[in-house]
DNA sequence: AGAATAGTCTTACGTCGTAAAACATTCCAC
DNA sequence: GTGGAATGTTTTACGACGTAAGACTATTCT
């Protein structure tokens, strides 16, 4: 095929690049759909040349979720204002993941203690400490809020109305039309919540969790 | 090879049978160790053989979720017992998940909407009605202990010190032994709470989103 | 200019999920 | 009993996947 580019001239690739194209493909097309060959294709490459800037794919994944946990700037936090402001932040990095549905089962699925994920967490217990957290207390506090954003993410907004998992494969069974007559409860709960706005159930936790951190700090 | 059946003869297989045998597989060697070949020769038997018991390994998949989630019998609630019955079940699920980390990825990565599952649901929906919850606050109820069941389980018992996720790729970096000079609030965390036992997170969630609920209920 | 280096491409291997069809066994109506 | 029909299993095959190995070219350094 006669590319504008004959073999050995470079593309001009670099990590980021790569990482924001990956993103972009896991938005539109799935996770299951990323990949290198079908990234590569995207940056008009060959999958190989893609592993000259990641070692393996994993590091590529791990990339991507880096690239989302740290996109959310860490709140400086007081004994007056914490409460606000881990409200404001958690907020902040659900809207950031929940740009990115697809890629919550990724987040999920690795660890990715990396560079940046820990200098984020010292940043925070640092925050969490001028409020008056011992770093353990802080540390379970992150853990909390990160389990919230992370599952109300993962679930979607309705309850288990998940849209539409990504083609993972034949489960595009949803929760909106099941029968009534079966599940008198469970419909009644999911047409209460519908009328709730989609962040009702993200908020009632949130203040849940809030209250429940108050009361650890004085004890 | 001169096997004991020849083509043709029964294996002896059922649903039930194969998902024991998947989950097995699953726990020794990981998720991604769980292909059909391998899940068949487990069983005796080709990969196509699973074919007739399960549409497609994405169904395999889905029954391996819900014979997790619907393990732990559904807990009955009333006004005076709620939150230690809640406690008690959350715990339950928490073990029981626990019990096959291998799998936890994938209950995360799949909605699971299949009959027992909704029907577990509906029951919890019924019992926290006892216990005075509208359906609506029944299911973010509901939710917020998965998720808190799940997170827990997908992090690992310590602070991002994960049990070696499982083969998937080379990211078994622990957080054990993280430079103290860079990251020291997170080594002091991550130290004091290893004398806390490993539930301790998990408790402390649960009792702050226990009290967030009894807050919501008088509400 | 010549050598080293870095980025890309080509080829190849062993794996995966599963469609299609051949085949053996069991079951049921007669 | 006997002859389909139904059921369960195997065989074979296809197109994807991640990536190792090595060829090739463009750039950079001396």
């Amino acid at each position: 095929m006669s590319r504008s580019r004959s073999q050995g001239q470079h593309a001009g690739l670099d990590a980021p690049a790569i990482l924001r194209a990956a993103i972009a493909v896991t938005d539109r097309e799935g996770l299951a759909a990323l990949s290198m060959r079908r990234l590569g294709a995207e940056l008009g490459v060959e999958a190989m040349a893609l592993y000259h800037h990641f070692p393996s794919k994993a590091a590529l994944l791990d990339g991507m979720v880096e690239e989302l946990a740290v996109a959310t700037p860490v709140p400086k936090l007081d004994e007056t204002n914490w409460q606000d402001g881990l409200r404001t932040y958690t907020r902040a990095q659900l809207d950031n993941v929940a740009a990115h549905p697809n890629l919550v089962t990724l987040i999920l699925s690795r660890p990715a203690v990396t560079e940046g994920n820990l200098r984020m967490m010292e940043a925070l217990l640092g925050s969490l400490g001028g409020a008056g957290f011992a770093p353990s207390q802080a540390l379970d506090i992150v853990y909390a809020l990160n389990t919230l954003i992370l599952v109300h993410a993962a679930l979607g907004s309705g309850a288990a109305g998940a849209p539409a998992p990504h083609g993972d494969a034949g489960q595009n069974s949803r929760l909106a039309e099941l029968p009534a007559d079966r599940y008198p409860l469970l419909t009644q709960a999911v047409r209460d919540s519908t009328g709730r706005g989609p962040t009702a159930r993200f908020e009632f936790t949130l203040d849940a969790l809030l209250a429940g951190f108050g009361a650890a700090r004085t004890s």
